[in-house]
Parts: C-alpha cells; sequence; structure tokens
DNA sequence: TCGGATCAGTATGTATACATAGAAGAGCCG
DNA sequence: CGGCTCTTCTATGTATACATACTGATCCGA
C-alpha cells in the first residue's frame, strides 16, 4: 500500500463525502455524480461507489429510483424525530447502566469528564476555543455514559443515529455560541449530565432514562430556536440538511 | 435490463448471501471468500462487494482487521440486548402513536389484523401452515403499529434492528411450535397485541410503552427456552447466529 | 405552435484486469 | 530436529473497460 497518506481510498472517498455533505457544498437532494465525484476526490469508481453505499445504508444519502443517489433532505419534523430517538437510546443506555450497576473506576472516569466541563463554565464568557473543547468533552462524556451500559448492539444503534450530524450530542450546541443566554443552556446540560451519573450510581434506573430524554429535549430547543432565526443558523455543521423533504410518508 | 430475471446482481448476491447467512450454511465466526462467493451466487465481485458492504453496515457480517469479512458470531448477551432493543424501540413507537393518536381508520386496519389472528388461535392446536400465518399476520402488526407512530426515522432503525434475523418480530416463535406451551405463549402475546391497540385508542402512552417492552419479552423467554433445550433449535431461522463470540466488550 | 418520436450523449451497473499485501509452505541454518 | 526466512500463491482493494438504460434535445408531423 502507499505509505504516503497510509489510508485506503474507500476511506478517503467516504470522509470526502461526508464533509462535502455536512458543509452543504453538495446540497439536500442534490443528484450524486459519480463521474463528478471521482475527479474532485481524487479516487476511482470502485472506491466511491463503496463510499455510496455505506453512506446509503446510513441514511445520509439515498438511492434514487432510477439509479444513482441523492443527497438526503430532512424535514424539521424529521430533525425532531431524529433527536428524540437519541433521547429514548441514551436513556435506555443509562438506565441499564444504573441497573447493573457501574464500577468506581467507571464512575470515577465519567465523573472527571463532568469536572473537566466544570473547569470551562466557570468562565463568564465562552470563547471559539472553549467552546471546541465542550463539544469534544460533551461527546466523550455521552461516548462514556453509552460505554456504562455494556450493550455493544445499543452502542452501535447509537452511534448510526448519531451518523446524522444534526443528531449528535453536540449537535447544535453551535447555536448556543451565538445566543446570549449561551451560558446558561450549557450550564443546564452540565447540571443534566451531573444529575445522571448520580442516578447511576443510585441505581436509579427510571431516573437516569427520563433525565437523559430530558437532556436530548435541549438540542430540540436549540433547533427550534435556531429555525425561528434561521438567518443565524448559516454555517453550522448540520444545517445543510434543514430543508423540508417533499413528502412525509403518512 | 436482462428481463430474463429482472433482477439486479447486486440484489441476487443481497439475498443470496443472507439466505446462505440464515440458513446456517455460512457459519458464525466463517470467513467469507469473495471467489468462492461468486460462483456460489453466480455473479461477479462487484455486486457481491456490494452486497457485503451493505450486509456489513448491517451488523449481520463485519470487516476482519486485515481485509476481508466475517460472519458476525452472536453471544447470548448480544440476542438478548438485541431482542430488549427492538422492545425499547417499538416501545416508544407504540408510546408516540398514543400520544399523537390514531385515526379510526388505521385503528380499524390493525384490529383487522387482531380479527385474522384470533381466527388462527381458536384451534387446539395449530400446524405448521397455521404457524407460518402467524408469523405473517404478526410482522404485519408490528409494522402496522410502527407506521402509526408516523416516524419514518424510528421506522428506519426498528427495521435495522429486525435486520439481525432473531430480533425480528416473530423471532423464535419457531421454538413454540415445538414446545406444549405453544399455543399459550401465543395467547399471551396476542392480549399484549390487544391492549396495546386499546392503550393507543385511549392515548396512554405510558401503558402502551410498557406493554410492547413487555412484549420483546416473550422473545426472550422463548430464546432461553431455546438455549435449556439446544437440540431442539436445530433448522430454526437465527439459530445459526447464536454462537458465544469470544470477547465482549466492556 | 405543440406534441411526439427518434437519436445522441451520458451515467450507472457489471465484469474483469491488475497490483499489493497477507498467508502458507518449503527450504535452509542453527 | 526445530525455528526462522524466503518464496510463492492467493485474496483483497483498486482501476478501468464495456453494455445497457435513462435523459435530453432536436426534428418532424399534425
Amino acid at each position: 500500500m502507499t505509505s504516503a497518506t497510509e489510508t485506503s481510498q474507500t476511506r478517503r472517498a467516504e470522509l470526502s463525502l461526508r464533509e462535502a455533505i455536512a458543509d452543504g457544498s453538495l446540497g439536500a437532494g442534490e443528484r450524486l455524480s459519480e463521474l463528478t465525484l471521482t475527479e474532485r476526490f481524487g479516487v476511482s469508481r470502485t472506491p466511491l461507489r463503496t463510499a455510496l453505499v455505506r453512506l446509503a445504508s446510513e441514511g445520509v444519502i439515498e438511492a434514487a429510483p432510477n439509479g444513482g443517489y441523492l443527497v438526503r433532505a430532512f424535514s424539521t419534523e424529521d430533525l425532531i424525530d431524529a433527536i428524540d430517538l437519541r433521547g429514548v437510546l441514551e436513556g435506555h443506555a443509562a438506565r441499564r447502566a444504573a441497573e447493573r450497576g457501574a464500577s468506581p473506576r467507571d464512575l470515577g472516569a465519567i465523573e472527571a469528564l463532568l469536572v473537566a466541563i466544570d473547569d470551562l463554565l466557570v468562565a463568564e464568557t465562552l470563547g471559539e476555543e472553549a467552546f471546541a473543547a465542550y463539544v469534544d468533552l460533551n461527546a466523550r462524556f455521552h461516548a462514556a455514559l453509552i460505554g456504562l451500559a455494556g450493550n455493544p448492539t445499543l452502542a452501535r444503534e447509537i452511534e448510526r443515529v448519531q451518523a446524522l450530524p444534526f443528531a449528535g450530542p453536540s449537535a447544535f450546541v453551535g447555536v448556543q455560541a451565538r445566543l446570549p443566554r449561551a451560558r446558561s443552556i450549557l450550564i443546564e446540560a452540565q447540571s443534566h449530565h451531573r444529575a445522571v451519573v448520580e442516578a447511576i450510581r443510585e441505581r436509579e434506573g427510571g431516573r437516569a432514562d427520563a433525565l437523559m430524554r430530558e437532556h436530548a429535549r435541549l438540542a430540540r430547543r436549540n433547533l427550534q430556536a435556531a429555525i425561528t432565526d434561521r438567518e443565524r443558523l448559516d454555517g453550522l455543521p448540520g444545517v445543510a440538511f434543514i430543508r423540508d423533504a417533499g413528502k412525509r410518508r403518512a
């Protein structure tokens, strides 16, 4: 293998495709021309098609009826559904973690993440880098929480739902960076984090479940705030997806 | 296109592969040789590889670290996790259906399925064909129920979880065909069906949720019965998957 | 002028050729 | 006799060639 880049062509095609869709340079509903994409990404059709099949099975793109693929368009309702679904799945993960019990070591690791997030939030205002750090820590917290459930199947499904960028744990936190009450929303989120860890420690499964569902509603709230203030959105990751898809199955 | 079979090579490869895995002729953990499969299925490597990528993204097979694919091996715990996950997702679907309300027309359609199932269960003993009819009606009931939630994202995820054959709505009902209390278990399942439709009609979201979770436990009970009576299993769909996968991620 | 049909261009689905990396076996050395 | 290494072979990942089906436009006829 050419150790120059040390990455397979398929991976390159997949990452390039994901990026192009996430940043909106391939817009929602747009038809994907294989030939165009091959020269744009510098790979041949074979690895590109592999990437297309993968993204299609994730739901980021969809197969057109008469061949080819389209960038999937999501309606506002679709986004809400996906966010709620994440809440349900993470809620179940938290419940299972509480029921089966977490080791002091695992609890310690996750609490260390909470302390790190606290450290970020003591500042009065949060700059770009602080937000980036928050997004990173938040993602790690959620991953750790899911790990506590000890259920690889569940973890896999959550990962899949999050493959839709707007459904990730930090979806639309970027909205908060441009809102005056940014910090207060993050503080509320962190409050949920602390409470769910406590619930897991105390083996309160129902409470842990409810907390994570409510936690997902924060993302939904951000989404709705963003919709009412549409111009605020430009350039935010995941925004490229928001376009009312024509028909919604009844 | 060759109208002889009127089906794409990719679809043929995918179906053949699924079937070979489900019936156990490709056993859990087995390495998949592309060349062997191409001549076995009568397709070339390109559509076969497309099918492999698809099944890998579904979790039926997995990519080997150094290239190629393996039939995925599932431990008993994995099966339980998948069944529980289905319960959580279907429970959420039922809850949403109850909360948003179902039209009399939709409720009528789903109740017609219940009546059809009732008709099957009045017989004292159930033959092979009655079981087949039950499996079909049961699958349609579950599909209709999920449809009532009006959430395509959720429906899609449930479909994905069920792609693991042992997690489908009728998983391990075949076990019941060989158990003395076969009919009584089906009657209990049907009781759940009726109750959940009633809960949806009465907009009792929490009840509907709990019922579907409990309903999934029936499959789990069947699974456990099957495990204790392992020899009873042979030839059952989904059984080919049961093989304790070596390590389970902590 | 509008509708339809035919034809050209193009894109996708499929097959196959090629290169490289991993695996297996044989031979050599200790 | 055992272990290590080299070689050969095979399988996968990638590139490309080919065939067919769809898309679009243009031309003809009503």
